[in-house]
Order: structure tokens, then sequence, then C-alpha cells
DNA sequence: CATGAATGAGCTTTCATTCAT
DNA sequence: TATGAATGAAAGCTCATTCAT
């Protein structure tokens, strides 16, 4: 039973595999039998192989760039729990996946990744701002935890699968929260 | 002017290659190529391309597993600092590139990566044992300390690449510091 | 003028050319050189070397298994040569050639000269089980005949093209024939 | 523990590996280390791969061409049956493999297997002119007798390997020598 | 004699991409 | 839009053979 239309299956099919052995390792063949789809008709719909993997990015990655946040004054902690819990970046596992493994591979994915980067950044600094509306003054302070934050954060989201090792964000938001006191 | 052994040659060139484009899209004639060998002798001395990268990562990335920490009790922040400064990794940036970048390409090359990952961790925790005598018993704080900044180091020798965001260890170790006073 | 589709043209050219050097010795190039085909196209229709063997072996000898043997009660001799004139094996010269040669190449030649072997040995048995009504108890001295026969029959297919010498099948027929009075 | 000059050693390993996957899907290289020599050393002693084959046939099949055969008159039966016990050939079982499997391969291979074919034919002829005196005269009748006994022999030694059924070659004697009475 | 690194042509196979239908 | 046969360059790898030591 066929589910979606050619062009849906075909992305589908390269998510599953480009998450698995990665981009160059996945023949276009590959996909277009994942996908049920005749080889011809992948190449009507991305006449390159890359451009695959820059419609996976593009459609199916979105990083939130917005300015609001669920910032309690005076609970910094909780403030950094919430946001780690709910990343600003809408995306499957698999593209979670894809977008870190390939970000050498296409200048549009370390794009990708960049901007969210930037934006858990932004984020964390400013969650910290309007949690702790004393510390205003200490710009530099709270951009190092903001970055630290971030830094653990990626790290939840890439290099735990590499490395075998778990952090836990509430517990790194309490310490940081603990230090700008 | 030919440098070294042929299979010296064979990986310096396969150093550079892999860094620069990746595994995967670096061809075996184009390692002998930059090598100055004929392709069968690259074959001669790596039976599979994999061999190459896995030989690679055996003899020019060095994990120090030491118990040696350069802890100045009382100074929490430049214990860390100095330890941030020697990461326990004997390996030249192309390496480091590589370590990274082909994590998923074969089990040794990620076997590496966890082991970096446990010993930074593990001297992390050390140092800050040793440079806070009075924490001994918070062991749960000083484990999320130690991973925290563990995972800005890794941030620094990796996603800082892809991401194009610096961050500056030195003060991170001070905010993990104050946070444990 | 290029003669069928490309299929065709391909094992044409394998049938000619495994006839003549062999198997092992026959480079796939080769084959779709005389195909006139381009070598990709042999690994589209056959994914490996060894499947257009398999494909020959497959599509090109048929070991006939029938229960019907062309014999004339009395008239032994007659019978076994009216036999050996029809093997029941349906295949041009240069596949019997393969079907021989190349036994050790692959189970499925193998299975398939067996199977010839199997058959011959059958009819041979049920000819003179026909030819000769009043020998329908000794069963030992006819299945020796019969394997007999059937051994001087593959002799003629195959060996006789390695040893240079021919034995006449008409003249083998009535020594067994004869044998059996 | 290692047996045997280099030369020998060399040799042996062929016969083995020949035997087992054929003269042309056994590389050197393999023969080389089977032996415990260095690959150097094989093309010292042969020069050519295709030498190693003609060594081993040169030196290790011997067609025993004689005149003398162990024939009792008025028992062509046992006569029979002896010659086919003591076959005029001096050869492992390895060797005799390579010998049929191995005579499209080069010429002294074909030559040894039409050698020990025409001496089988015959001494057989021999043997049954010794065993039946009264015979003399039935040329035609003696010929074919023994070229079917002959082929009954080499297909014991070669096809039954390859059609996995076997012929006993007492019943064979038996029925011949019933059928030139 | 002994050694194994060196050589390069050639092997099977892969693969992105094209194109006639 | 849909199809899969067609294409050929290039990939990884093999292998008989050479040769300096």
């Amino acid at each position: 039973m066929v589910i979606g239309d050619a062009r849906t299956r075909i992305l589908d099919a390269a998510e599953e595999l480009f998450a698995g052995g990665g981009y160059e390792a996945t023949p276009t063949a590959v996909i277009a039998k994942l996908a049920e789809v005749p080889k011809g008709l992948l190449f009507h719909y991305f006449p390159k192989k890359i451009d695959v993997l820059v419609a996976l990015v593009d459609e199916r990655t979105l990083v939130e760039e917005t300015r609001e946040v669920d910032a309690v004054p005076g609970d910094p902690a909780g403030t950094l729990s919430r946001l780690a819990r709910r990343l600003p970046l809408r995306a499957s596992p698999a593209m979670r996946r894809i977008l870190f493994r390939e970000a050498d591979t296409h200048g549009s994915v370390k794009d990708r990744l960049g901007r969210l980067n930037g934006e858990l950044i932004r984020r964390s600094r400013f969650a910290l701002e309007l949690a702790l509306p004393g510390a205003r003054g200490e710009n530099a302070r709270l951009e190092v935890a903001a970055a630290t934050f971030a830094a653990v954060l990626l790290y939840q989201e890439n290099l735990c699968q590499l490395t075998g090792h778990q952090i836990d964000p509430d517990a790194v938001a309490e310490l940081i929260a603990h230090s700008l006191v």
C-alpha cells in the first residue's frame, strides 16, 4: 500500500536513508526503490541528487525564530529547563541526524545548523535576561551562560549519539542558574 | 621531491583528503595520486579503503588516559582553564576533523571519540574534586559541571566549525567555578 | 546490424565466449563488446557476472523429463540407438560445452548436468525394459546396462573433445543388447 | 612446521588449490601464502603461473604405458575387473581432478588426459584379446567393448563427481564379457 | 637463493544521469 | 507525468609479474 504522492515518498525514503547511512553512501537507485518510484521520476522531481538533500532540509526542518520565550522572572533554572524541552527546531529525529551529519555536504545544511545554534543562544540569552531582571548589566556573563547552555543542548542532539554519554539539561540549567546569582 | 616512505605518504594524503572532502567522497585513486604512489600499492598496504581510515585513527590519534591533572586547590576556574588548554588528544587539526566527521563511518572512529569524551569528563571531574576539596560530597553537581565543561570543549573542537560560533573556555571555566561555590 | 534486444545479445555473446574460453577467462567487458552493448547495461540485466552463466543454463538448456520412449519390443539395439540419436537435452553445441566445462563453477550448472545424467539413465533403463519384455526380473543387469550406455553418451558429449577419441553409440547399443540376451 | 623444500611446497599448495577452486580462480599470491613462501620465490621457480600447472601435470601424473596386462584366458570379466582396479594413472585424487578440470586450460594437460584415455582403451583391448583367445578375428567388436569400458572408467574418475552417480566397474566388466561370448 | 615492496593493466561493479516512449 | 532501459565514467579492488636489495 503506497502512501502519499511520489515526491513525498521520495523525500520520506531519502530521509530514512540519509539518516541511516549518510548522503554519499546512499545511491539514488536505493532511494527510488524504497520510495517505490521509478528511477526516472526521482530525477524528474530532483534533477541532481543534492537537490534531494536540499529539499529535505528546506522543507523538513524549521528553525523557529521568534521573540517569545516562556520565561519566569526569578526562576532562571526553570526557564532554561522549559527552553530545553522545546527546542526551536521542528524536525524529525532522522532530520536532526541529517542536519548534523551532512553539514559538510552542502552549504544549505550548514546554514540551517548555524541558524539553529544562533537561535538557541539568542533564546537562552533572552530567557536569562527575563528570568534575572537584576543581571541586565552583566552582558558578558549572560553571553557565556547562554552559549554554554546552547552547547549542552547541541551536544544532546548530536554528540551524545557518537559518544554514548547523556547530559541532563535540567541539571545544567540549575548549574547555570546557580552561577548567575 | 618525495618525502617519507610509501605507506606514510599514503596516510599523509588520506589525512589531508579525508579532512577536506570526507571519507566517502575521496576516491582511492586520488589518495594514490596525491601520495605519488601507484594505485596498486595503496591496496598492498591497505586491502580495503576503510583500512586507511582505521589506520589513520589508530596511528594518528591518541587519547591520553592518565591520572595526572594540573589542579590548584581553591582555584577551580584556573584549573579548568588549564585543562582546556591541554586537551588529552594528540592529533593534528586534520585528524581532529576526521575524528568528528567520520564517527558514523566506522566503529573504530566512534570508539576513539567516545574515549575522548570519557576522558574529558573524567579529567574535568577529577580536576574539580582537587580544586574544590570542600565539594567532596556533592557528587551529582560535580558530575554535571564536568559534563558541561566537556560538552563545551567538544563543541569548540567540532560544532563551532559547523555553526560559526566560538565559545571562550576560560569564561565557561569561571562560570562553572562560580556555580560550585 | 544489431539483432535481437540487448539482453538476448548479451546472452548470445556470453554463450559464444564461455564456450570458447571458459567462464573465468571471459571478462564482462568482452561480453559487452561482442554484444555491442555498453558495459553498464550488462549489469543492469545481470547484477553479478555469475548471473549471466546462471541465466544461460536456466534459459538455454532444457533436460526433457518425460515418460515416453520410442522402444521396439525385441529390438533393444535399435531402441538404444534411437535413444542416442535424440538425447533429452535441448541445447546448442556451445551450451553443451558450457554445461560440462562449468559444472564446477556454479551449483545450478552442476544441477542441470546431474539431471541430464539421471534422465539418460532412466530412459535407457525404461527403453531396455520395453525392448526386452522377458528381462523384467533382472533388475541389476538392466541397471548396469543403462548406466553404461549413459556413460558412453556423456563421454561422447564431453570427454571425446578432451581425449580426441570417438565412440560409435550404435555399436555400443548393439554390444549392450547382445549382453542382455 | 614447514615440510619439504620451497618448490615442493609450492606444488603441494597449487595441487590443493587448483583441485579445489580451479586454476583460473586461484591467485598466485594464495598459492604462495599456503606454501608459506614469499611471492617472489614462486616466480623464481615458475616464471609464469601456467608453469605451475604444467609442472604439476608433468611431475605428479604418470600414465603408465606398458605392455603388461594381468589377463586370465577364459575370464574376460575378471580380467577387466582387475584392470579397473589398477588404472594406469599414478596421481593423487587432487591431481586427477585437475587433469579433467583443466584440460581446456593448457595443451599439456589435455595431452596427458588423451594419453590416459588411449592407454585405457589399448589395455582394455589387449586384455580382452588375451582373455578371449577365440575372439581374435572380431576386431570391431573388441574395439567397441574396449572403448565402452574405458568410457565407464573415465566416467567414474570424473563425471560421477559432477553427476553424483556411481557405476560399479565390476558389473560393467561382467556385462561386457557377457556380450562377447 | 630469498624477499616483499612496487607496478599498472585490467577486473567486476557502481552510479548519477539521460532519454525515448 | 511516468517509465525503465540505456550510458559511460569512475569506483574499489585484483593480480600476474618485476625488481632492487
